[in-house]
DNA sequence: CACCGAATACGTCAAATGTAGTATATCCCT
DNA sequence: AGGGATATACTACATTTGACGTATTCGGTG
């Protein structure tokens, strides 16, 4: 039995799909709906057994993009399938971004639904046929990211403090930087130690991991 | 009627192939195999009116991805899908660039094959499990230019290696793994530990930088 | 010059990590 | 049925790291 939860604001529609699901009594077990992203994650709280989840995109409160970003940080066993009528490029990119890998559209017939449940539970990436030939598209032509790099945040890191995280990232110990570096394994780790307060984080791996992501290293 | 061309350098398989398009007489009428991408090309120009193309990649003279390149530039109107062993995400990376609209593994069964054939007609774009996740992969995290997929290296790390290393990258210390996966904190150790010797690094933050350089999380 | 940020260095204690074992259960494949 | 890979869990000990202090030196700038 696939244990499937459901987020759809309308409730007509939210009604239709579960009389989808209602198609395959032994198959599926329908367990909840959430009116918007909060409100699914919320029931997730209390109860997270659920293999997949059908998310549709456009809900108030929080949509479903951002809900499956969270969903997928936190319950990485549950699989999300987009279920929307919107399939524009921008929508399936920022959905598969936040970690969804299914895309059906609204209007396919419940059996499509069905081997969508089946075939993501498998290890697949099921997509209506008009997605995924724009899925592929995106692939033929990335997106190109970093324009809008709102990093107002400097972070103002040493050259040295720099030239430590760089060594760190290669998996060298504090004695081993020290060596490289020619000054005392306690220098090291107090330069280590005052990035964390300049990053904000709390050990070695979060601090090279965001030195990383914002080009800093 | 469905017409379909094999590309597939070793008789053996192109006959097995050929076998499994047998099992479909009502649905797809084979019409000739080329031995590498150049003699299939040059069977095409004699006759091109082939709905879908299977195309394997390895083979000499003329691999798969060239010959995929070339005919979706001058027949447009073919569908080309990748059949064949290779499934790391560099060769789907550019099988996909190169236009071909399917990867189907050659050890899917014969109905696989046929479903696969009728969705890249429909607009879809048929794969394999596995080839789906990594194309997904591939879209959350575009290939950098200047990257060399030398990955022969399959380390072959476990399911539960790799959702330990991902919850590693991100900063959490072994507690907290373990409260995430419900599993010990000495569990969380050992997996650790196992992935060392797989990826031959002895700390976490050596492990946790091979396997992003190889993609395994 | 006086100040300040950066770099250097050391000490201490608690917590996290690396290494090396052992052990059990399950699942898959032969 | 048995073997291999995987997942689970534990003990024990040595080393590394995180957090907190203190302190000296040097280079540039107001």
């Amino acid at each position: 039995m696939i244990k499937v939860a459901v987020a759809e604001d309308n409730a007509l529609l939210a009604k239709s799909i579960q009389e989808k699901l209602g198609f395959f009594p032994d198959d599926i077990r329908y367990k909840f709906r959430g009116i918007n992203g909060k409100d699914l994650i919320q029931k997730l709280e209390a109860d997270s057994n659920i293999d997949v989840i059908l998310m549709d995109i456009q809900m108030p409160e929080m949509n479903g993009i951002e809900a499956t970003s969270i969903i997928s940080q936190n319950y990485p066993h549950i699989k999300i399938i987009m279920l929307t009528v919107l399939d524009d490029e921008n929508h399936i990119f920022q959905a598969i971004r936040a970690g969804a890998n299914g895309y059906i559209l609204k209007d396919e017939p419940p059996q499509k639904l069905l081997s969508g449940i089946k075939e993501i539970l498998g290890g697949g990436a099921p997509m209506s046929a008009g997605v995924a030939l724009k899925a592929l598209r995106l692939m033929r032509n990335p997106i190109q990211e970093g324009e809008e790099e709102n990093s107002q945040e400097s972070f103002s890191l040493s050259k040295r403090e720099t030239e430590v995280l760089q060594q760190l990232s290669k998996g060298f110990d504090y004695k081993q930087i020290a060596e490289f570096l020619h000054i005392s394994p306690a220098t090291v780790r107090k330069h280590i130690e005052n990035t964390y307060s300049k990053l904000q984080v709390h050990n070695k791996m979060e601090a090279v991991q965001k030195a990383n992501k914002h080009r800093l290293i």
